[in-house]
DNA sequence: CTGTTAGCGCCTTCAA
DNA sequence: TTGAAGGCGCTAACAG
């Protein structure tokens, strides 16, 4: 910098406020510095920066995988809106463990990132005592705080908490409901990747069948597995070994619905005639299987988006006051209705 | 750490020698520090020791999107094996263009990385360009070097690259040469996301069909819109109204390949008995469709793996003479031999 | 609108 | 094995 201020003929300060505030010195001077710059090849040291302005324009973006589609597509949203606001993602992988998750977190922090956005609300004591702490802004995605006092679960915390999320529970009740109206009476379900979304997701579902009087636990299968194609198809397979009777069937992530209609594909069994099936995402392809998916759209993307906004907005004016005024973002689902069930 | 310092009673250079290399001091100094850090939360300024150090601890890892399977399964490999040395990932997406890809380059390396991972071979003159500059090790991935003299494609460029990846050239020809095999006649090829990757595999197994006489670019069915189950569905069907005596098809995409088979399975087109489909890269549910598809298994997490490790092995030591050594990883593929063909 | 001064928090280097 | 001095490259705060 103090090169192209030299050349410039201007004080490196200079140099520094026409590359990065450009109105805010006299077109002349803008003018020969960029010359300079440009000539020299400038490119200013964002570590440097980073120390002496304590902003590192990077954020913290913890998701449990990249192996499950959703939380890629967080991250994509989070990255393309982030991106061209200069601020880099810091990816940090939890593995859908709280412990790893707060040791992620430290490890995270470490770098002083400007923004955090974490996956769900089922953090350990530690993660919260750690999130209290920040003076920097805190969004949590894929989940919604509990309606009205805006409180972190679990109530281990008065701390109030930014979400941005869709509710899980309604969405797996309108996925129950929708089972039942179409008349189906021995409505099973196969989950796996048990993490709190997932079961939230179940628990609306089971509401649903009891709504209806319809529920019978027998016909849960519960793994905690991650979930994957080959899952589901499995599964499949022992529901209706041990429960022939199943007529309908809720499972909570696309990829098993897609490999339980491979399955029903192989066994002969007419979809949705004989079984009714739905899933859960609309993943890539849930419109094109054969018959097509009935799945629930989830806003993934659409979350990603709407948590950097949100952190954008409170890392600009360096007052946190919006720890002080917390949003619960509902960006809703919409229920797919195809031609499984 | 000026603070942990005075509480253990040693110099902040002391403080910062226990907690980075424990073995240079003293077992009693070692353990006052540490107690003093832990009971003070001290977190060490990672920005700071960037700035002094001038080791930031990131790696630039650049890839064409985040919503291809592909690149995700590289991106994790590289994540997986970076994290636990303690480097963090700095993503940058490039949507499959040259010229966005330099752009991302240049925005990153403000950053200060310790290392670059890069997607493919293709890049601008100024991308070799600002490579040829830089003195961290750097390394290209999915592709391979011209073998032999190990240096880049394009002529552009007498510089050295080390690369990890295997031959897409050559899995398009065991393809191809796998369909010929079976008897098929009439091969035809169905191809989105046109990347010179995708361009190579495409050239392979052109050669397979011109090597066994059965070539026909008629045949050849190319579209640059990115891959997807959808678009699979609809070239399959536009493939069979043009060519309806098509016996074989290479899709260069697993997602393609899944709509061609859901499409037959709605047309009634009997796989293989009408139509063999192989597909590639071996995505996952592959081996789950009806009937499981024949594909190329691509070891695309293993390529990130032995990507950051040769990265790892050049940030080590800070000589970088990596450059002048460089290597070519062939990580191969395999031959799925399903069903479907 | 531009320049000066003084660090940001840590690590390299050297001396003890 | 430990400490002191100095600086990494940039920017906040203030003065002019």
């Amino acid at each position: 910098m103090a090169d192209v201020a030299a050349a410039a003929g201007v004080s490196a300060m200079t140099v520094s406020r026409a590359l990065r505030r450009p109105d805010t010195v006299s077109e002349e001077v803008r003018a020969r510095v960029e010359e300079a710059s440009r000539r020299l090849g400038f490119v200013p040291s964002r570590v440097a920066s980073a120390l002496a302005s304590a902003r590192t324009m990077t954020v913290a973006v913890l998701i449990p995988s990249l192996t499950n589609a959703v939380f890629i597509d967080l991250l994509a949203g989070v990255q393309e809106t982030l991106s061209p606001q200069g601020y880099q993602p810091l990816i940090g992988i939890t593995g859908y463990g709280p412990e790893a998750e707060e040791h992620v977190l430290r490890t995270q922090l470490a770098h002083d990132p400007d923004g955090v956005i974490l996956s769900g609300l089922d953090h350990t004591p530690g993660t919260w005592d750690l999130l209290r702490g920040l003076t920097i802004p805190v969004v949590h995605t894929m989940d919604l705080s509990v309606e009205g006092d805006l409180m972190a679960e679990g109530g281990h915390d008065d701390c109030p908490v930014q979400t941005v999320g869709f509710s899980q529970f309604d969405a797996g009740y309108a996925v129950g409901a929708h089972l039942a109206a179409r008349g189906r009476r021995r409505i099973g379900l196969i989950a796996g990747q048990l993490d709190p979304r997932t079961r939230q997701r179940c628990d609306g579902w089971r509401q649903a069948l009891r709504d209806a009087g319809r529920h019978d636990p027998a016909l849960e299968l519960m793994v905690p597995d991650a979930t994957s194609v080959a899952l589901g198809a499995e599964l499949l397979e022992r529901t209706l070994a041990t429960h022939p009777d199943t007529d309908a069937l809720f499972l909570c992530n696309d990829d098993l619905a897609q490999g339980a209609l491979f399955q029903c594909a192989r066994l002969g069994i007419p979809v949705p005639e004989r079984l009714a099936v739905a899933g859960f995402n609309d993943l890539a392809g849930a419109a094109w299987t054969v018959p097509p998916l009935t799945t629930v759209a989830t806003p993934r993307r659409a979350i990603g988006v709407e948590a950097a906004r949100l952190l954008i907005a409170g890392m600009a004016d360096r007052t946190p006051k919006s720890r002080e005024n917390p949003r619960r973002v509902d960006l809703g689902f919409r229920l797919m209705v195809r031609e499984t069930t």
